[in-house]
DNA sequence: AGAATATACTTACTTAGGTAAATACTTTAG
DNA sequence: CTAAAGTATTTACCTAAGTAAGTATATTCT
């Protein structure tokens, strides 16, 4: 029954993000919005790659978030001195506004955990983390 | 810094998404199709309804997907006594594929939680049916 | 019986994420 | 210095999942 393990992980980041998002329609944005913002207030200034990079996913998804991000006046963009980068940062805007969305996450963060003691949540981030990608051969498999 | 625990949630759910999309890749299927393969073939036939309730996502979302299955010949569908229903079952083709694609699905998933004793995998299913979504109110989430 | 309500499913539209291929700029090799 | 290879981003197209609203059938209430 293993098959559930992974049906629970999908559920719950289904549950999580359907919650995050409802706490930001208020300000009109999305969790995966929320995800760039997050992170050039912790790093500044990034190019596109060290977004995805960071964020583990691929370079497309983050164009079109970004896009909408620029479109909608939470972050600007330059040219880099490599003139195939594109520098991002948070606009004065984005920046007055999240401390406010910050502390708004961080109730709808806790919520989703608040049946877990501390501990737990750091058991559950350990386990999580050893979930990983290996490289798997049929004939590697055929013994089980 | 609990932000991570979700960020952790999101990315496995991802990631494990991809590598059975990847191992599906060969019989033409997608993980999502694949969720309500397995979820017919443990129920026999149900209606769109049982399927979307078991499986916690939206009516919509079922309806997409179990129309992509029916195209591709992998289920059928027929009305329920009451007209409104649409009862889904397995075809042929799909009842023999079956078991080939469980296996194929079980190793992708061995290969995943490989790191984990099975003590650990029992222990993170328990952590994550802990998180739940619960109505929070802003007055609720202040002391704290 | 007929009107109002409820239910099952669908349609239209949105964000999110993936792959493959194109574009534009940089670096490297000859 | 130019051709080839590499890199950062974008475009095009696919599945997945959500909300809101529409349609058709059932049920309920007067």
């Amino acid at each position: 029954m293993k098959k559930l393990l992974f049906h629970e992980v999908h559920q719950k980041s289904r549950l999580s993000i359907k919650e995050v998002n409802e706490a930001l329609k208020a300000f009109g944005l999305y969790s995966s919005q929320w995800s760039i913002l997050f992170c050039l207030k912790q790093f500044g200034s990034m190019t596109q790659k060290e977004i995805w990079q960071y964020l583990s996913v691929e370079a497309p998804t983050i164009t079109r978030t970004i896009a909408r991000l620029e479109d909608s006046g939470w972050i600007c963009r330059q040219e880099g001195k490599d003139k195939r980068q594109r520098i991002v940062y948070l606009s004065h805007f984005a920046e007055q506004k999240m401390p406010e969305i910050e502390y708004k996450i961080q109730q709808v963060e806790r919520a989703l955990v608040s049946g877990l003691t501390d501990t737990e949540q750091e058991q559950l981030l350990v386990l999580l983390k050893k979930i990983t990608a290996t490289k798997f051969t049929v004939e590697d498999g055929m013994n089980g």
